[in-house]
RNA sequence: GCGGAAGUAGCUCAGUUGGUUAGAGCGUCGCCCUGUCACGGCGAAGGUCGCGGGUUCGAGCCCCGUCUUUCGCGCCA
């Protein structure tokens, strides 16, 4: 057969025993070797699968293939043939066939390997990252990029079917008032100023509404200099950004809930997705979870108890009570947690997150009342009411915390997802999803002293400028939300606000002049002087989603070439030192901190 | 910026109470092997125990400092 072309005639996922005793050529990375002396074989490896190739002593490729090591690249030609009886390997796609090489050059040797492609023991993540071309060869990191480019793919299809436009906006652009640190870039024609990578395309979306497109969206980077954690990657991340025209916070959701339920539908494997997706107020979601972001996998649901303890023999939680109107007493019901053993342990935990214990009570088999230092101290009746409250029964446990539920509901939050966790009653193979509504518009901020945005600036104020003007501004809520997965935030949005006179006014309240609104937002502050449509958004974490489906537990699972922790990429090598020319033509000097 | 964990062969790790020549697996190199698919067998090379200082008769191990990686806190509209 005239080969037809230099490198292959099929790729190393192809061959079936249909294509036996042809001719073929096929390329790729040695995989591993198995050399018998007399007969030899290897797995040759390239982006769509395996093939086995073997030679033995009568092959003119014979002598090639003794020298090949893992991961060269080489080119083969040989002849398909059916393996004999009893050498299939059923755990191969290809696994019916060898191809007999006939002929291998080498393409392209590989030195001694920093780590090993076949296999996958976890590797220090400098090395990986230094090697991030290797460790992509690897099966589960390269079959996830594969999955977040499937997931791009399908979500910029989908955007594009039901409507929406996807525009590119600028990478160089002004500083921008989210509150994340910016990436600056130096302009070489402008001595002295700087151009900010954007944080979001927060504003540039809302022009475009101003401008009249409707419906954008864009998958879009956004850039922030901001330390990482395992779920936030460092310096850049990728958002599905999107802002429609004339809608309300319900059209939103209803335009994106089935995107996003379609999306985990057709990506799940074999993890279900559940239907339900609720609206739950913040304040709620706190109260009844201890998380603005909760894992709704998880069924378990706090309650308030306080009045079972005021003025009860539990002189601790007795006391707080008295001594503070504000002070509550929660309940994270722990059913079939109902032993000591189990108790104990979270007891210890909760010292360990450097809490003084968690108390707690439990129910036993043959026991009159409840175990546990707490049911003895508040006696039976109190036992006996929070028991009829919360729905417990013998067998399961009970744990309380008691203070200000703004400084303790994360721990309680954390506390609800161990117990979850510990006693098996949060389901690892299912999404569950949920709207988080009604987010505060400000938060107190202790540091400054003074009434601050809780989130977005742009969000408008439910009430509107009668709100702003009458309500305590800590009581009012935003139409502003976020949609949440398994624990995760994946989205954030909200209604704009696109009245001019109401923005400033927010502004003024967070301790913002006119003034400083105009300079710093003066593109959108200009813009809604001139006819601006009530508009809505929100941005979903594309590293987040993929994490999500892949179930990966840390970003750098699904990213192609991260930084680490540090912001630096270890392949590459940057961030670099300027050349002394370009700080020149910069006007830049380095002022160092002393080594 | 702060706190936890880790750092021993190219890679993953073990290394007891401080004790004589620091080990294993994978990989590499050499020899043997005709049906493996984590092939197998025999042998070899390969080490500034992250770095610096200290304690000690003696330090991979204890102490101090420092660097690197990571997880978390701060931060992240």
């Amino acid at each position: 057969m005239l080969m037809t072309h230099a490198y292959r005639t099929h790729t190393c996922g192809q061959l079936r025993n249909t294509d036996a005793e042809t001719t073929i050529r096929i390329s790729g990375w040695v995989h591993r070797v198995r050399d018998h002396g007399g007969v030899l074989f290897f797995d040759l490896r390239d982006h769509y699968g395996i093939t086995q190739v073997v030679a033995d002593p009568a092959s003119s490729a014979f002598k090639a293939a003794e020298g090949l090591r893992s991961e060269w690249v080489v080119r083969i030609d040989g002849k398909v043939r059916i393996r004999p009886a009893g050498t299939e390997n059923k755990d191969m796609p290809t696994g019916l066939i060898e191809v007999y090489a006939t002929d291998i050059e080498v393409l392209g040797p590989a030195a001694e390997l920093p780590l090993p492609i076949f296999g996958e023991p976890d590797y220090p993540e400098d090395i990986r990252l230094k090697y991030r071309f290797l460790d992509l060869r690897r099966e589960t990191l390269h079959k996830n990029i594969m999955t977040r480019t499937k997931v791009v793919s399908h979500l910029r299809n989908k955007m594009n079917d039901i409507g929406f436009n996807e525009f590119s906006t600028p990478i160089l652009t002004a500083s921008s008032p989210e509150g994340a640190r910016d990436f600056l870039v130096p302009s070489r024609i402008h001595a002295g100023k700087f151009f900010a990578l954007p944080q979001a395309p927060q504003q540039y979306k809302q022009l475009l509404m101003v401008a009249g497109f409707d419906k954008y969206f864009q998958i879009a980077p956004c850039f922030r200099d901001e330390d990482p954690r395992a779920d936030r990657l460092p310096g850049e991340f990728y958002q599905l950004d999107l802002e429609m025209s004339f809608v309300t916070q319900d059209d939103l959701f209803a335009t994106m809930q089935p995107v996003i339920m379609e999306l985990f539908d057709t990506f799940k494997g074999n993890k279900t997705v559940r239907p339900e997706v609720p609206r739950i107020p913040h304040s709620e979601a706190i109260r009844r979870f201890g998380s603005d972001k909760p894992d709704l996998r998880n069924p378990i649901e706090m309650q308030a108890v306080t009045e079972h303890f005021a003025g009860s023999g539990f002189k601790v939680f007795a006391g707080m009570i008295a001594a503070d109107p504000k002070v509550e007493v929660w309940a994270i019901p722990a059913p079939k947690g109902g032993s000591r053993a189990f108790c104990d342990r979270m007891n210890s935990w909760a010292q360990g997150q450097g809490q003084p214990g968690l108390g707690y009570v439990f129910w036993r088999d043959g026991e009159e009342g409840a175990a546990g230092p707490i049911a003895k101290n508040i006696g039976p009746e109190r036992t006996e009411s929070v028991r009829k409250q919360l729905g417990l029964n013998v067998g399961d446990a009970c744990f309380f915390v008691a203070g200000r539920p703004e400084k303790f509901y994360r721990f309680a939050g954390d506390a609800r997802t161990l117990v979850g966790k510990e006693l098996n009653l949060t389901n690892e193979n299912e999404f569950a999803f949920a709207w988080i509504i009604d987010f505060p518009f400000y938060e107190w901020s202790d540091e400054d002293k003074k009434v601050d945005f809780a989130h977005n600036p742009f969000s408008m104020p439910q009430g509107g400028m009668k709100a702003l003007q009458e309500q305590d501004p800590l009581t009012i809520k935003a139409f502003q939300y976020d949609m949440v997965c398994n624990g995760f935030e994946i989205a954030s949005g909200s209604i704009r606000n696109h009245s001019p006179e109401t923005m400033v006014k927010a502004f003024e309240i967070a301790g913002v002049t006119k003034a400083e609104v105009e300079e710093r937002f003066g593109g959108m502050y200009r813009a809604f002087q001139f006819g601006a449509p009530p508009h809505g958004g929100m941005a979903f974490g594309v590293d987040r989603l993929v994490m999500l489906i892949v179930g990966a537990s840390n970003l750098r699972e699904i990213t192609l070439f991260p930084m680490n922790q540090q912001a630096q990429d270890l392949l590459m090598g940057a961030p670099s030192d300027p050349s002394p020319k370009q700080l020149r033509e910069l006007h830049i000097r380095l002022n160092l901190p002393e080594a």
